[in-house]
DNA sequence: GATGAATGAGTATTCATTCAT
DNA sequence: AATGAATGAATACTCATTCAT
């Protein structure tokens, strides 16, 4: 039941928002009551942090599996945005709940999930800075204002990519990465 | 009066979002009452529209000019990245809302501003198409893809950018556009 | 209005409780809605707040012109008992409130109240020392522990006493002040 | 299980109220479920009654005690008064709850509790009476509304007495009933 | 142009109670 | 004897909106 009420609040805070979500709307369509939501949640922001934690957690966890890997560091690169984009089809909403909704979380739950957003951020900074150490990468690089450029290109697909459109997961991850590698212009 | 309900309004929809902000909020700092709020505007949602426009007309607007001008087709994407970056520092907050707020919109107000949205995504995937006629961009790219690539590294600095910061938008678009334009690997 | 709803919860309050009465039972019976109660009181403890203000202040009030009164110490205790008896037609509601609902104030909105409470306490205590002094009463007094006898006696009216049942306020006070200064033993 | 349940809730009832303590705010220091609570009483409201009956009758058994013991009415009259402040430290929390939340009983509940509670009173007004008859207390006492003047000097106590604080119940005890007995004045 | 009073529908949350296990 | 899941009715409070003045 704790599942399906999440499930079902995942997809409506999607469509018409956290505030605009009431827990009427969310019990409804699961046929029980409000009562019992909470039963399984202290208050509606409680449920909105359990959504943030499984999406910034399950999105550590992958990033550290990638980074464990043998690859070099462009290969990883490509693993991290094709993971980003390949995840919309299982976490979008989740996703753009994520980056839309934070601001409904008190301030003691914003202390827990901002170090885990920017940990993700920072893991990717790294990863440039030692691209250009092993020499895969300019080393003119400023990584840390390319690592923004590089999760802007993969987390705006929330807004637009549909993964029942005319192109793959997969395809959109290698246009985006060898645009960011290779770059648009003739040489 | 109008104007300054309009911009007490950007203030706090920004930082409270649309719909956590009362009407009470907004007339509160400016010493009026409810009754002022609506001499000018018929309805809440009629403000959020205001917003929207003047937002995405103002971006056409520049947009337009820079396609106008005597450039390569390089050098306008430059320009289109910089002014997106660059506004910011004005038009941040209003940027915000309107990626964040638009379903707040009737479906009625809707079917006004998306095709203004797509026309901005057009003009520079059209800008990219002239490029690869004319030899600047690569023929082989997916213009379609690129595009969103392009609008997700410029649009995803609103969540970051800080126009008081280190970097100044003019470094960062530059940054953005070298990355495009040549990427980022050691050839 | 908000007198009215003022004298309309005193009812209330005093028949069913503080938490069992709600906003709803309030307005009923004026024939508005809850918005009109907020606009008047921001809180259902702000009405509880005006309404312990009132009796207190009041009660302050009248015992301060009894103390500048020129009179010996019996009479202004007589005037005093008198007082408290006499005002259970006009306040008794409110009286009854203030000593049972006392536990539903912040502890900030206690922190104003108390004193005030300890403040008339104190000045009927502070009466019997200057009784003792003149001679008036006996020498070996714990004023202390009388003054809680006296308004003991005084306030415990307000659980039984009907102002229109056989004794008038007058009598009861008689009968009380006669058992205080006399007692009730044959010598 | 049943008692333990009992024991928390007069110490939750005393502090915070009836109403505003909550079945799980009982049953939570006990480390059982609501359901256990469900168990031993059918009702809230009937362990409200049980904490009601258990404060009346234990008065009242007491009180019966006293009135056959072979002693002056004067002394009875004392035994009385020091045995409602001696009862604080053990009853003083139902005998707040006693006063305090009657009006949380049914009708139904409240017509076995108020003949108990007029049957202690007239318990007192006819020890007065016969001690007027004895010639031991005034031929012109009001023996219905002194009663009513002793009860309140008792039962106040239960909104400040301290029994760790300076005055010991005895002391009290003594000190009201010489103030009941000869009065304050000097003669 | 602007106000102040009022509305009514909605919101998150609480809680006594039930009941199958 | 006890639990855990569920209910449904109630509660304080909010807020966009209206309108006579």
């Amino acid at each position: 039941m704790k599942d399906k009420i999440t499930e079902q609040s995942i997809r409506l805070f999607e469509k018409k928002g956290f505030t605009e979500t009431s827990i009427q709307d969310i019990v409804e369509g699961l046929g029980v009551t409000k009562g019992t939501f909470y039963y399984y949640f202290s208050s509606k922001e409680e449920l909105l942090m359990d959504i943030h934690l499984g999406y910034i957690n399950q999105l550590l966890d992958t990033q550290g599996e990638i980074l464990n890997e043998l690859m070099s560091c462009k290969q990883k690169l490509f693993e991290m945005v094709y993971m980003l984009i390949r995840n919309i089809k299982i976490q979008g909403p989740a996703a753009k709940i994520f980056f839309r909704e934070m601001k409904n979380l008190s301030d003691e739950r914003l202390s827990i999930i901002v170090p885990k957003r920017d940990q993700f951020r920072m893991n990717i900074e790294n990863l440039l800075i030692e691209g250009i150490e092993k020499g895969e990468f300019r080393a003119d690089l400023n990584a840390h204002i390319v690592t923004f450029g590089i999760l802007g290109t993969a987390n705006w697909s929330y807004q637009w990519f549909n993964p029942n459109g005319e192109s793959t997961d997969r395809e959109v991850a290698e246009i985006f990465v060898k645009m960011i590698l290779e770059g648009i212009q003739v040489n």
